[in-house]
DNA sequence: GTGAAAGCGCTAACAC
DNA sequence: GTGTTAGCGCTTTCAC
C-alpha cells in the first residue's frame, strides 16, 4: 500500500497537500490534479488505521444486536446500512446472542476502534454502557430502552400488543392468550401489557392471568409456549406472539396438531417473515425495522456531528393487517 | 481512554513493559502485578488503531455476502463468528446487494482498515480480488468460487440438484421445473446442471428446457417464476427450488393459488427458514451453512497464522429430507 | 528482564 | 494556498 509520502513526492507537493486533497480543503486545481494522477498510479488508499489514530475517530458506526439470525434484526440493519453509508460511515454488526458479557465485549471493541458511535438494541435492562458514554461516544438505543439517558428508537409495543388482542376480540376469540419474551426486556413485557389491559377491558378480568406465557424471542420458545398452553386445562382459542419468530414457533406447533387459523386465532406482532402461509389467515402487527434503522442511524449521525441536545425518544407507528378469513 | 504511558507511570515501569504484559512477553511475576492492577485502575484498554497502525493487520475478519437479510448468510455469519472469536478475531459483517461496486467498496476499506483477511461470498464470478490479494490479505471465497487462487468451502452444488430432482422422480411427478439464481452466479447454474441431468436421464430429453428458469435468489424471484412456469402452456407438476428464499416465493406462489404440496411437488435446495408448514411435505436438500461459516473461518485463520500451502477446496455434503407425504 | 527511542501513516497547527 | 513539523498510542528493535 502506498503512503501519502509517495503520492506527495510523485506529485511534488507535501504531504499536506495530499491530505487536504483526500478531505476537500482547498488545494489549487493544478495541484489537486497532480495529486489525483499520482494517487491512481500508485493505487493509494488513505490508512484507515493511521487516520483513526490520529484523528481520535473511525467512520465506522457498532449496530449491536441480540440475534443476528432474527430477520426483524437484519432488516433493521438494512436501515441503518442504508443512512449510514450515505454519510460515509461504514457499519459494523455485532451480535450478542443477548448474552451481557458478549455486549460488554463488543462496546469494549467499539470504543477501543474509536468508533464514532453505537446502535444498540440491549441484551436486557441490565446493559451497562458506562464505559461508552465515559469514552464520548454517542449511543442510540433501538428496539428497547436503556437504563441511560440516551435518544432511543422504539416502536408503541402496549399498543401494538392490544391491537393484535383487540383484532382477536373482534374475530369473535374468547380465550385469548400471550407468548411474549423474556420479563427482563421491555418490548417483551409492554407488548403483554397491552393483551393484559385489552383482555380485561373486553373480555373478562378471570381470563388473562394463566394464559400469557414469559418466553424466549425465539422460534423454539413459541413452539414450547403453544404446547403449554394447548395441553393445559383450559386450552385458549386465540394466541397472540409477542415477535415474529414466536409466531413462527406458534404456528409451526398449531400445525404440528392439526390446528390452522381461523380454528384457533393468531395475531403476530412484529411479521412473519418467509411465511408461506396465505396472508389473510393470520393478523399481523406490522412493525417497521427497517424505519427504525434509518432512524436511529439518523439520530446517531447528528449526535456524531455534535448535536448536544437532549435525549430524544423517537416512537414509531405500527401498520395493522388484520386476518380477513375469520371463524366467525 | 487512559493511554499505554499513564499506566506505566502509575505502575512504576517503561512504556514497553505494559505494552508486553499486554502481549505475552516475558516480564517478571512483580511488575506483570503492578501493570495488570495499575490498568484496572485507569480501566486501560488498547487502542486498537495504534496498535493496528503499528502492527500493520488488524484482529478484524470481514465478512462480504450479497444479501444480509438470507437467513443462509447470517447462519453463515454464526458459524464465522464462533470461530472467528475464540481465536480473538471480530467479524465485520458487510452486505453487497450482490452488486460489483458495493464489493468493490467494501473490499477496499477491509484493505485500508488493515483487516487480517476476507470471507468472500462473491456478488457474481466478476468479481475482483486483485487489490486485496495484492494488499497480502488471504481471502477464502464462500458458497461461491472465484476466479481467483484462494482457498474455497463451496457445497456440492450439482449434487444438490440432482437429488432434490431425483426424489421428486422418486415420488412420481413427471414434469419437473427448476427455479434458480442468476446464470452469473455458479452456484445458481450448477444446481441447475444437477436437475437437467437427472430430468433427461430419468425422464425424458425433452422434458427440460422450457422448464428451466434463472431468476433473482429472492422471495420475490420465486414468486414470480412460479407464476410464469403456472402460466405456461404446459405447466410442470414439479418444482424444484434453487435455494431457500426461492422455495418460500415458489410456496407462497402456489398457496396464493390454492395449490399445496403434495398436490403439487417441491423441493428446495437449502432449507426453508421459519417454515409453518409441515416439514413432510416439501423435500428439503439442506445445506449446512453454518458448517461453511466455521470451516471458511478456520481455513482463513490457518492463512493468517501465516500457512502459505498451495489454495484448498472444501466441498460440504449436504442431507437429504425427503418429504413424506407424496402424492402418489 | 527492562527502558529509550524510533516510527507505523495520517492530520492539523503553525508559519510563510 | 502550501510546506514543515509534531504527535495520535502503540510495538519493537536495540542497548544494557
Amino acid at each position: 500500500m502506498a503512503t501519502i509520502y509517495e503520492v506527495a513526492k510523485l506529485a511534488g507537493v507535501s504531504p499536506a497537500t495530499v491530505s487536504r486533497v483526500f478531505n476537500g480543503a482547498s488545494v489549487s486545481e493544478a495541484k489537486a490534479k497532480a495529486v489525483r494522477s499520482a494517487a491512481t498510479a500508485l493505487r493509494f488508499t488513505p490508512n484507515r488505521a493511521a487516520r483513526t489514530l490520529r484523528k481520535q475517530s473511525a467512520e465506522v458506526i457498532a449496530l449491536v444486536i441480540p440475534d443476528i439470525e432474527n430477520p426483524y434484526f437484519t432488516e433493521m440493519a438494512r436501515g441503518v446500512e442504508d443512512v449510514a453509508q450515505a454519510a460515509g460511515y461504514s457499519v459494523v454488526l455485532c451480535n450478542t446472542d443477548a448474552e451481557l458479557a458478549k455486549e460488554r465485549t463488543y462496546l469494549e471493541i467499539a470504543l477501543a476502534e474509536n468508533m464514532a458511535g453505537v446502535i444498540l438494541a440491549a441484551a436486557s435492562s441490565a446493559s451497562r454502557l458506562d464505559e461508552v458514554l465515559a469514552g464520548g461516544r454517542p449511543v442510540v438505543a433501538v428496539d428497547r430502552r436503556t437504563g441511560y439517558d440516551v435518544d432511543s428508537v422504539v416502536m408503541d409495543n402496549r399498543s401494538a400488543g392490544a391491537e393484535a388482542t383487540a383484532q382477536l376480540v373482534a374475530a369473535g376469540y374468547q380465550r385469548i392468550a400471550c407468548i411474549t419474551g423474556p420479563e427482563s426486556i421491555e418490548t417483551a413485557r409492554e407488548r403483554a401489557d397491552g393483551w393484559r389491559s385489552t383482555v380485561q377491558r373486553e373480555l373478562s378480568e378471570a381470563e388473562s392471568e394463566g394464559l400469557l406465557r414469559f418466553s424466549t424471542f425465539r422460534v423454539d420458545g413459541g413452539r414450547d409456549a403453544t404446547a403449554d398452553l394447548l395441553e393445559g386445562p383450559e386450552p385458549p382459542d386465540a394466541i397472540v406472539a409477542g415477535n415474529n419468530l414466536l409466531g413462527v414457533g406458534v404456528l409451526q406447533e398449531l400445525s404440528g396438531r392439526g390446528l390452522t387459523p381461523p380454528q384457533i386465532g393468531v395475531a403476530v406482532v412484529g411479521s412473519l417473515p418467509f411465511t408461506t402461509l396465505s396472508p389473510n389467515l393470520v393478523t399481523i402487527i406490522r412493525l417497521n425495522a427497517r424505519q427504525m434503522g434509518t432512524t436511529a442511524a439518523q439520530l446517531l449521525l447528528d449526535r456524531i456531528g455534535g448535536d448536544a441536545g437532549a435525549a430524544r425518544t423517537v416512537v414509531l407507528p405500527h401498520e395493522v393487517l388484520p386476518a380477513t378469513v375469520t371463524a366467525g
